[in-house]
DNA sequence: AATGAATGAGTGTTCATTCAT
DNA sequence: CATGAATGAACACTCATTCAT
């Protein structure tokens, strides 16, 4: 209305910005409770206090709120390791710096992906998401370079990138479960099964 | 009509047991497919060539698919862990005898599980459902036992479990996409990765 | 099979019409507790121990048998108030046998009838069935015949004819409902309303 | 938009109100004509040009619909019945009164009511709603009432109010048939007839 | 005839998405 | 931009009826 609302934030941009944000919370804290499929965009919008139709100004579909969320979660958490992986001296400071980043991160998360689930959807985490995708490279290529720095041993990398993420994922969730959480008791465990495994895996050619 | 008639299980009761089971081998396809809430009872009878009302004669709901098989998938593995559990001396060779088991399991199902899936959506395998809760039971029992018999150190039980499930499930998953299909390699592997985690885990209690 | 079968009643013929009764005494009481629509083909053939393709036999659909049931009900109680008509010098009389008829039929099927019925669904007795078109036709044929000879005032046939059969009908409802079914007193109430009643009720023509 | 906007109701609240009285008098023709079974939420909205999902908007439930139904039915009616009640000084003027203001009632709503139905189904009136009920049960404390202050002899209550509404009901059913409606002439005919009933009625206790 | 599995149109209801206001 | 009523395709499930045995 005013040409001053272009120039400066303004309380129009700002609400915007607010509003996608709320819907982002809300799509996240629904689809965690009760997944993709089951939850639906009034459930969302319903927490948010807006409207339907605000819904679809922001986002295109419930599928590409979905998207957005597993990359707000990735854009997060990324840059993260990339800190740690650049800074990284040794796997085992790499190794548990990350584990330790990971547990905070999804214990920080956590009181919006706890209730409840029907008995057949899994818990939606990021898993599959091309955020977490992205994620899986990330961390695959931090595995593989320490190999190359010769700080690991070179075992099957697909194998030992798919199995810490999947020990991370779940011991996580496990740690979630109890009260209170313990980061650095899970991570512990987690550091140590990984380090001792890694050390009595087979490597690969020469 | 024949008088092998009466030796014969009948026609009637053939049709009916092959329809029952094509029934369940479309339905593990779609859930494996689609999830279970996107797989819709459609989509799994058009696999069949049946119709909508026969799948109503075979499963009294979408529901009752979705448990009959993951109690089919369970009621398979389950006997297999437990004669390894019952003959078990040392628990080396109860692990790889387990890992190996189900690696050959899923290996052989692997055709109606493989197809591409919806970004969102997760494999279904057999992840919380009743069936596999029970496997997993069965899992935690195995090495409760194990650590019992001083077999193996004392370790955190529970995230134990959870990352030896999770390490098994997902390089298994990561196995079936390889060409060709390496049970013995992927065995060897999440074997000495457990073991050599398990002994360089921190102990608890006494 | 043998040529006797034609010649003699046989147990064929009467299997057959066994069957045929059985299904129509079954549908009696089913039509009575879930009414038309709610009773299923299937509901009706449980009680009889036949199978569905039976039902079929003997009636070609759910709403033949229907039909069949009202004819059935029309047929028992048309030759009684036939009966009572030819032999009738006086409207009180006549009436009084009628209602007492009706009433003892009623409460003779009684317990067929009387199960709880979903809030919507009205009591679907002979109502508006071509059987009980028949009885309407009948009674109504009664009542010109009295007043042609003179036995009751001239009056408006169709009302009169009509509040009578309403009045059978519903005060014979609540009879059933009270214990002990007294259909002495009810008969009494019915005639001397009715008969109090056309005797206040304006004449018409001439 | 217009400085009257804040004056009157609003064109969307309008049609919102004009949309759920469309499907309330959809709901009560289609229910009249095939009964509460028979008839399916598709055959309601098709009357009013609106979609499925709008029935959804304004009805939980085909359910809903129904009782809604029932309760405009007597929400309407027994105002009328108790400021006669009030006002009824003897009892044959409260009956007159009563019985022209049921005919005109349903003679006014006679169009949506009218046309035909299955063999089986009966008209389904408001017989059995739980807005009915509840008149039925005005009626029944009005003959008590009148019974009390010795307007009328003591007889069978239940039996009385039972035969009453179902001669008003019958009665004002064989009237709508007639062309032209003579609404005067079916209550003079039901008042005459009840009045001479009851004081033929067999009395009871003290 | 008798059986009961197979059929598929039809039911009530949901929900992502659109669009007039 | 916000709103929320309107839309209609889609779903799980039922059931009268058919038909191979």
């Amino acid at each position: 209305m005013s040409e001053l609302a272009v120039l400066q934030p303004g309380k129009r941009e700002q609400t915007k910005l607010a509003n996608r944000q709320a819907i982002l919370d809300a799509a996240r804290a629904v689809f965690g409770e009760l997944g993709y499929e089951a939850a639906t965009v009034r459930d969302i919008i319903r927490r948010t206090g807006l409207s339907v139709g605000a819904f679809y100004n922001y986002y295109r579909s419930k599928e590409e709120v979905f998207e957005a969320l597993a990359d707000d979660g990735a854009r997060r958490f990324r840059p993260i390791l990339q800190a740690l992986h650049d800074k990284a001296t040794d796997f085992e400071s790499y190794l548990s710096a990350g584990v330790r980043a990971y547990f905070e991160f999804i214990a920080s998360e956590h009181e919006t992906f706890s209730r409840r689930r029907p008995a057949h959807e899994v818990a939606p985490h990021f898993r599959n998401t091309p955020g977490m995708q992205a994620v899986f490279e990330e961390v695959r290529r931090a595995f593989a370079d320490v190999m190359e720095r010769g700080l690991a041993p070179k075992v099957d990398l697909d194998y030992l990138a798919t199995a810490c993420i999947a020990i991370a994922r779940e011991v996580g969730e496990a740690m979630l479960e109890r009260k209170p959480t313990d980061v650095e008791a899970a991570t512990e465990f987690c550091v140590r099964l990984i380090l001792g495994g890694v050390s009595a895996v087979p490597t690969v050619d020469g």
